[in-house]
DNA sequence: CGCCACCCCAACTTCTGCTTATGATTCGTC
DNA sequence: GACGAATCATAAGCAGAAGTTGGGGTGGCG
């Protein structure tokens, strides 16, 4: 097997016709392109170099070579130019999984900027709820994971159990939770409810893990609440309250891109939220899409504080 | 510039699925794998393997580069391929620039018998008297020169002067020079005649340093031929003698294949000889096929002896 | 004829790269 | 659930490679 820098000394003597030239070129001594040339001719095992007075001329082997090496450096150049594309951000493929309130929010405050400043990077957005999405990411079907948790809640963290050690959690924002009420419900006159006036109302539930995370509220405020219907659409659930079915929780991320004009949402007491958090496999964050990516993400995030 | 030993391990990991496996094929142990990816890693500036469990899974960058890889080994393969096949003979050019007269014995006698065992190499015959040929060598336009000298004369050497150092002259054989006489000449019947014998004949001259060699011979003898033709044509020469018109000093190698039916030679006393040898570049000794050619010349003209 | 440029050679030095040894982690299996 | 096999990472040590330095020979040119 031939030594590439070899191949590349070799090129450069053949081009500038002298060692010394080929040594001035590279940066190296005579003496090294020498020794190289040497090494070079006998893993050959034939002279590709015949002096001829000042100059050197080139055996048959030496011909061949020299057009062998035009090819050799060619596709070697080739793999570095795109490769020295991706680790300078001309190009590069992100694939991110979220939930569809990150889809709406964060996910295109960030593409704007980042498509934006690096016209080379592709990304591929797909959908999931927490428990899925950080699945995706430990099988390999994306590089970025979106993912909400309820706080204090040791079986609904992002993925099942802890974080597994493979992964790092990014936290992005505290997404605050909201009582959506319908208009002119009479609580909706106040600026934040309590939890506990609202014992007696009926609820709408969302997602699986929205819900016991609700009902685990609810019973440490020491009530069961009447929930009269469960579904993890929004809108659907906006429709459902604004129809006066019952009233439900929803987070403030929701409300910032789709709001039923018959509700309105109330700050509740205590204060309840989620987190919402990326995650991507550590050795993912040397990547450097994947780090810009995850940048321009917590920059969306940073701009929404309090949201 | 990637390290070829680099994209070779690289390749072999991303074939077999492991660093363990690739170290077994390459015949390195398993930290000499991680070393060098983690130098290629280094040298691509991104990560090129995301640990998955027990296996590796490429980054993007990763199937980047495997492809590529393939590409670079094919290259550096083909180039090691065609200069194997120049080492092992199996290929290879050789140019060979003689006198008529080998061009007529010793170059076919060994070409026949190398072509046999190495029906790969090709062979390009030119023509040139010695001076000429010699020069050629020296100009790169042919590997091997096949010359001949007349022994004492100093400026009569194959090349002007002595032979210059970078050059190796190998000596084939001694050709023992005849008197060319026509049949039915007095002194046809003896088995040798004396050059003393012949100061009154009229004689025709060869190429200029046989005529050269020849008025030098004769002043040694004490006597100025009586020179009425000079061509370096060995058959108008044989034509001329056939014809009555003089006698001639010719090689014993020319009339190994050419002999005019109504010419005899015979040896002279004393013994006249010239030197035939092959010539080479010092450098190109080391050429296979080079060497090879020089091996079945000397092989031919041993054959040959006393000839 | 002397100078300059080029290349070779030998010795020294530095450093890269491989090996050995050990520890950590994961997967399969009993 | 725990042990065993396999894999990769890390650290230390060593040998060989590769480069630089210094000196010499040679061809070409002013």
């Amino acid at each position: 097997m031939f030594d590439s820098r070899h191949i590349r000394t070799f090129h450069e003597v053949v081009g500038s016709g002298s060692y010394s030239a080929a040594a001035r070129a590279l940066g190296y001594t005579q003496p090294a392109i020498t020794q190289q040339m040497k090494a070079l001719e006998r893993t050959v095992g034939v002279p590709l170099f015949i002096r001829a007075g000042r100059g050197l001329r080139l055996t048959e082997a030496g011909e061949a070579l020299a057009r062998h090496a035009e090819v050799i450096l060619g596709s070697l150049s080739a793999a570095q130019q795109q490769l020295s594309a991706l680790s300078r951000l001309r190009a590069g493929r992100v694939r991110i999984c979220a939930f569809p309130s990150a889809n709406a929010t964060l996910i295109p405050e960030a593409m704007a900027r980042l498509l934006a400043e690096h016209p080379g990077v592709r990304v591929e957005l797909l959908e999931a709820e927490p428990p899925e999405s950080v699945q995706r990411l430990l099988r390999g079907e994306c590089d970025i994971a979106l993912a909400f948790g309820y706080p204090g809640a040791p079986g609904q963290q992002a993925a099942e159990g802890q974080t597994p050690p493979e992964l790092v959690e990014i936290p992005l924002l505290e997404d605050q939770l909201t009582v959506l009420l319908p208009v002119g419900h009479p609580l909706a006159r106040r600026h934040a409810v309590r939890l506990s006036d609202l014992t007696e109302e009926r609820w709408i539930a969302g997602c699986p893990r929205c819900r016991a995370n609700f009902l685990q509220v609810c019973a440490e405020e020491g009530f069961a609440p009447d929930v009269v219907f469960t579904t993890d659409d929004n809108l659907a659930v906006q429709s459902l309250v604004a129809a006066g079915v019952g009233i439900a929780l929803m987070p403030t991320l929701v409300l910032s891109f789709m709001s039923h004009r018959k509700v309105t949402g109330r700050l509740v007491e205590p204060h309840l939220r989620r987190k919402v958090s990326a995650y991507v496999l550590r050795e993912h964050l040397r990547v450097p899409a994947t780090a810009l990516v995850l940048d321009e993400l917590r920059s969306a995030a940073a701009a929404r504080v309090g949201c």
